[in-house]
DNA sequence: TTGAAAGCGCTAACAG
DNA sequence: CTGTTAGCGCTTTCAA
């Protein structure tokens, strides 16, 4: 049909009829150089003193034989790609998604192109992907949420690739985070208030979502203590269902709790959107869910959920302020690791 | 710091002090020639019949000297890149996102480097983003709800570059897209049951969201229309709202509706979960919204939504089986145009 | 103002 | 079984 051929693994081949242009062609066709056309082409043939002339000769040539640059070759001579790479460990929720969405943005609007990998919170997956990246030359790697920020680093410093970390810290690379702490402890504070203002008796709250081991779940838990004393209150370990993200994960951890013969607190912080999905099935599956009466936190951010639900508080992590304090540290150079700690919002429920 | 220095834009520029070991590098270590590293290196070296012994000691040297392929250098000489690009609309969402996730690792699966980027359905974007694409060599575009599929395809033609569609049907290139129009037509039905059983008078529903001229919601609205017309219902064209996707255009649109001295209908098909964000605001604001008497449809799926709410019906497109299918094209190395189209599922409600 | 020539790192003929 | 050589498309001295 269209002259394709296909090798052994069904993958196509390239079609020897449909040669791309190079600015050799183009070079030929306009009576220049390949250096003038290069130059044009790239841009760069204003520092080269090109005639208007033949810059315009050479672009309206380029434009009609379809001409597109090779960006591999390109590299390859510069020795600097242009490309971003960055690991993302899901795509399809508010927080992550506006991440992956805004990064490609800025990083377009710095002539930069984008690449994103979703690494599912694998964290075989998070090495595997950062070595590809570096394979395919990104000139810098941003790590966002992975579960081992400093070995990726050194990954990228074996191969001189400048990396920096977001959503989660690490000790060897500029770091951009939320203010874990602070959110989470006036997220309790709410919480509890929410309690108080509905003449409910004040009691320790329900923890449930995250990995106690990573650093965004223990400072939460942090803050989560904190509000507690705050409030004249102990925030007993047994309350804290740390037992991963995973909707079926934290259905399961609140059934044995309650089959642990303990009764369910009045009110429950919820670590993410994700985790909120399988405490909210747990308790309509047991009668517990009333959608005025429920009194949930959730340290994450979904306005469909949001606007669904009666009773329900959310954070908001501030992503454009991360992603702009990200691109700061980018463009400036900076490769010390520090770590920048922004506050997050609250999303009103309801 | 780090012996980093910065150009004019700020950016980090190569460091010549970790200048990357190169297959040169390794042969000289290992005592052979560049061809032998260059053929273990990337697995072809069995067909080679390079000794085990010789094998063994390159790979060692590699690892211990931290080498790390060019893909670059190695895509320009093999004139195939091995990246297989996508264009989609947004990440964060179920849909887009689990198309986005499930096409990453179907193509690392087959030893494809992904390049996903996301278009914000901007048409001026798609171009420009599937121009980016070519000149980076990928090996074949994927465009996932792409505004103007064609056009992405006859791009793509031009650098003979094999294309495909997802989501949104194109008439140059293979499609593979779910069956709206039934899937609409089943939830239609499904909400006017709901009716019934609720013991309401059945009457027309309102549809909200979409663009009027794309193929997804036109067929939506064919469903819709056929389902009434099953029931013995007329569905009138000014009950069609689909004045775009974001959810201030849904609720400024039933605003309108209503300002014009129309009664809201007993139900409303809502064209994806982000219109629903906005109808369902909109509902609350006017005091139409009681989780228990909402007659509400999606076509589209969120798990989240779906357990918050008590009485929202939602069509679940078959990600995994659209993915199957585009890489069973992609496999065979199918080019011509015809569209594949695949049943979509309900998620239950509550 | 412009062009010729070298070479980025890798792979595929071809020669041994 | 292994090595030598040429060249993918581009950019960058350097020379004119």
């Amino acid at each position: 049909m269209n002259g394709n051929s296909r090798d052994a693994a069904g993958n196509t081949a390239r079609r020897p009829n449909v040669r791309r242009k190079t600015i050799y062609d183009v070079a030929r066709l306009a009576g220049a150089s390949p250096t003038a056309v290069s130059a044009v082409l790239n841009g760069s043939w204003r520092k080269r003193r090109i005639s208007e002339a033949l810059a315009e000769r050479i672009l309206k040539i380029a434009e009609d034989e379809g001409y597109s640059r090779n960006m591999q070759a390109s590299a390859l001579r510069r020795e600097r790609s242009h490309l971003i790479g960055m690991l993302v460990p899901k795509y399809d929720n508010r927080y992550f998604g506006a991440i992956a969405e805004g990064f490609e943005a800025m990083a377009r609007a710095r002539d930069l192109f984008p690449i994103i990998t979703c690494t599912l919170r694998d964290p075989r997956l998070e090495l595997e992907a950062a070595r590809a990246m570096i394979a395919h030359q990104v000139d810098c790697l941003v790590a966002c949420g992975a579960t081992d920020p400093d070995r990726i680093t050194r990954i990228c410093q074996a191969s001189g690739v400048r990396s920096l970390n977001l959503d989660l810290p690490g000790k060897l690379a500029p770091s951009v985070i939320s203010d874990n702490r602070g959110g989470a402890q006036a997220l309790t504070a709410a919480i509890l208030q929410g309690l108080r203002a509905a003449g409910k008796p004040l009691a320790p709250l329900l923890f449930v979502g995250g990995r106690a081991h990573d650093h965004n779940t223990a400072e939460r838990i942090a803050g989560f203590r904190a509000a507690h004393a705050d409030a004249g209150l102990a925030a007993p370990p047994e309350l804290t269902l740390a037992a991963g993200y995973a909707p079926e994960k934290a259905e399961a951890a609140i059934a044995a709790f309650v089959a642990g013969g303990r009764n369910l607190p009045p009110g429950v912080f919820v670590n993410s959107t994700i985790t909120l999905e399988g405490v909210v099935r747990w308790l309509k599956a047991n009668d517990a869910y009333d959608t005025r009466a429920a009194h949930l936190g959730c340290f994450d951010w979904d306005p469909l959920a949001s606007v669904l639900s009666e009773n329900l508080l959310m954070v908001r992590q501030d992503v454009p302020a991360m992603l702009a304090a990200l691109f700061a540290l980018i463009d400036s150079g900076e490769s010390r690791a520090a770590i920048i700690d922004l506050p997050t919002r609250f999303a009103g429920g309801g």
